[in-house]
DNA sequence: ACTCTTACTGACTTGAGAGTTAGTTGTAGC
DNA sequence: GCTACAACTAACTCTCAAGTCAGTAAGAGT
């Protein structure tokens, strides 16, 4: 006799619940927008009611809040990590960096929190420096420290390397854009790891001296 | 005895208010987003009552799709005939339309505009349609056709058309999201027209054969 | 001066959703 | 089994904003 338990799973869980909340709350400011989102809708997805919300979550915007703070740990320090065990010529690593990217733009929800960011920022400012000093603020060095050392070693020619960097991520930026507002009205979806392949070809092709 | 006229203006001014209230609209729409924004101070900021706004617009969404039509009427037209009227090599040509790009996005509100389809389009998909087939479904193409034209001609490799398109216009996306997003929160700005100037450059340089 | 049409407004209705509170239920420890 | 606390909820308050409507005033035509 298993009962509904498995549906509706009415229990005490105070351990799953933040983490069933975040992803609701993704769910549906990702569809509707944040401020349009109703919590209690949010509350029902996650299986709980608004009420509960507040237990684990001080208010609204602190669930967009940490829901930006969980994706940035994600994904930085990995990048950096690549970036620090690399030895050798830079042009593979980037490579390696730009797949990255794109299969986390593909396979992760990085473009839909990516596009809450960006649409938030100016009523949350809170929100958007937090990314701004913690992803973008990251990345891009990071990446600058790539087309510096190749610079450096002779690989590359000298250019402009915060220009470069900027060139380099664009298409990254449009890829996640393109995905999460507008493939889901119907745009054709295209292939990311392609384009990131294609872009970091073009730019060592261009950065040869 | 110049009574408040001047300032207050109440007068009966059809012919002007829809640009201005179109105006108050983009101001707001892109301070606090398009959901937290009352008609009430659209009104107030285009000097006028809030009931006036519906003598000119059906609805509130109305409002964001007359803003977007506007923009879209503005600028492919002027990237379209860029195009047909050039001759000889395309490099130059590239350079034009990303420098033409570049000041659309650091001189107009065209990535006010932006942010707001991007944000809005799964709630208005009206409105990201409208985009979709208008803007990029115009300008994308366009793009294509001067670098397909490059390959035929033997200035360029062969290369995938589609692909180096999106390399070469996402540095420019970047930079409108930078403009409209983080700039206001207080993030250093940046060139855009010399970020161009580097797109194509590098770009130019990846197509030689 | 007197209409008649058109531009416009103030006050209202309606509905919605954030956040709160008082109370209910699950369950760990005895 | 009982108790006490932690997890949870139903039902509420309170504020806010979209859209409406009945009426006022400008100004063109006569």
């Amino acid at each position: 006799m298993t009962d509904q338990s498995e549906i509706t799973a009415r229990k005490r869980r105070p351990e799953a619940r933040p983490a069933e909340i975040l992803e609701a709350a993704l769910d549906l400011f990702t569809e509707r927008g944040f401020k349009a989102t109703r919590l209690e809708d949010v509350a029902s997805r996650a299986g709980l009611s608004k009420a509960a919300i507040y237990l684990y979550f001080k208010d609204k915007t602190s669930l967009l809040m940490a829901l930006v703070h969980a994706m940035a740990e994600a994904n930085i320090d990995l990048a950096s990590g690549m970036i620090a065990q690399h030895e050798g010529p830079v042009a593979p690593l980037l490579r390696q960096l730009l797949g990255f990217i794109a299969a986390r733009i593909a396979q992760s929800r990085m473009p839909d929190l990516m596009k809450l960011v960006i649409s938030e920022s100016r009523a949350h400012p809170e929100i958007g420096r937090f990314y701004l000093d913690n992803v973008i603020g990251k990345g891009l060095p990071l990446f600058q420290s790539v087309i510096e050392r190749g610079i450096a070693t002779g690989e590359f020619r000298p250019v402009d390397p915060r220009l470069t960097v900027k060139c380099l991520v664009g298409p990254m930026v449009l890829a996640a854009v393109w995905k999460s507002a507008f493939e889901p009205i119907g745009a054709e979806p295209f292939d990311i790891a392609a384009l990131a392949a294609h872009d970091a070809d073009l730019i060592i092709r261009a950065l040869q001296p």
